[in-house]
DNA sequence: GAAGCCCGTTCGGATTATTCGTACAGGAGA
DNA sequence: TCTCCTGTACGAATAATCCGAACGGGCTTC
């Protein structure tokens, strides 16, 4: 029963607070203090201090209707980390570059906590839009990037990643833990990790990961489309350019900061 | 002395976690626990759980060297804004056509706290790339979005926005009160406002604010380019396709929301 | 090699801010 | 009018926070 709880000390403030913003993100069209309060669950007081700081902050806002939205602080924040990113400035241009060989959407996705986050987007020129935003969350087995990265762990990181159960998106999902290891060198041998339709039907996905030689794999990028344009000859076509520039974005990496910085 | 100072009671735990976040942000090749501590200033321990928690929940990461950045559940949470905005999702149909028309970078921005962000970007095929970026906040004195919302405003929100000083940002700056009034004035009679290099030299913008019957002023639109481009005639010519786009959002927004639900 | 420095981390007690229940005012709908 | 919801305010008991000090590890400097 003695068992060490200390659990290494988070403030519980700050992690409802968190928690706020998530339940407001989780409402489209916003949501009032008091469901939020329900939602917790908190006291409608306490939760009414903690709007109030958020507000104050700019984290929250209040639409037209009066009900509460997410503020535009954490737009400028997210603006800041992209903005900053050394991997977002070496990826964008190659990223246009590769959407003007292809002709289709271009992601940037970087691994965090298990999952993919997309943390830039190029269109297509094409009419057809695929359904993605900008900072949404992919798992790493449903999609090409995600493949990608798994082929590139390590053994422990790989299993730990392994253990997690893997829900069936579409029929073409690959659930089954054997299959994804057989997969995972497929992709290693080809350089490329292409979702076929594992995610969404009707998309189809190639994906290829950036590496530092130092640091690990930084990131990945993809190329979505729909699978009518997309046929398998076309993804073993488009497949070099792929590689080529998630490649070319290591390389820029390695260079020292191509920023907004005068040279010395 | 027995004044009251209740101040509505905000919650300083939360406020000083948006603190950490905003000196990361700050911070373009992240910081060190230390710095930080030094920086609030606070204790090394109190800024320690304060960093474990916000690692925890994916709003700071560690670099490559460990250093401390923003994380990406911000870029989550400003996704899940930008996708759940409905002028968000209005304008950008609006917005593409625009920059089709124009062939310049537009951008939409929204008032928050005496400022304006840009909530979204569209950039200019054409190959000299302007700074700027989304989540960045610029002054309204002399934005052209700024102005444009300015000479729509109520008389007391005018006088709160003129009290504040005006910085000078380049020569062509407004910073003079009386001179500001005429240059809203034009501004109404125009229906655009035109930023002539007074925010930066060598840039010209022309914005229009788009305007809700029933809640007013939701946002702003502008057109971006060069001066050198953008000649004074030019600005003339471009100026209506700036006034019918933002009226065009305006319409879209009165329609139910065309959003990804299934009708009733 | 050793001193020094800064890194991140842990612990415990005094202080502080937080939490909750309750209560009040206003608007919407029945 | 009555009800139910909204958001807001106060006060006392509680629980979390805060600070300082101390430790181990990696790095440069002398």
């Amino acid at each position: 029963m003695s068992e060490i709880v200390t659990r290494s000390a988070t403030s519980s403030s700050v992690a409802r607070a968190f928690e706020l913003l998530d339940l407001v993100a989780a409402a489209p069209d916003g949501i009032a203090l008091g469901q939020l309060a329900a939602a917790v669950p908190t006291a409608k007081s306490t939760t009414h201090r903690y709007v109030m700081t958020l507000l104050d902050l700019g984290a929250l806002r209040r639409d037209a209707r009066g009900r509460l939205t997410l503020g535009l602080k954490l737009v400028e924040l997210a603006g800041a980390l992209l903005d900053g990113d050394d991997l977002h400035a070496a990826a964008d241009p190659v990223l246009h570059e590769l959407v003007a060989q292809t002709g289709e959407t271009v992601h940037l996705g970087i691994p965090s906590d298990g999952h993919v986050v997309y943390v830039a987007k190029v269109e297509s020129p094409q009419s057809v839009r695929l359904v993605s935003r900008v900072g949404a969350r992919v798992a790493l087995h449903c999609s090409a990037m995600g493949k990608a990265l798994m082929a590139r762990m390590g053994e422990e990181s790989l299993d730990a990643a392994l253990a997690h159960p893997r829900t069936s998106r579409t029929v073409h999902t690959i659930v089954d833990e054997t299959a994804m290891r057989a997969e995972l060198e497929k992709v290693r041998v080809a350089g490329v990790a292409i979702d076929d339709e594992e995610n969404e039907l009707g998309v189809r996905c190639l994906g290829a990961v950036i590496v530092d030689p130092r640091a690990g794999s930084l990131g990945a990028i993809s190329v979505s489309a729909p699978a009518a344009r997309m046929s398998h000859e076309r993804c073993a076509e488009v497949a070099p350019a792929v590689i080529s520039a998630a490649e070319e974005i290591a390389r820029r990496l390695g260079r020292p900061i191509p920023r907004s910085h005068e040279e010395s």
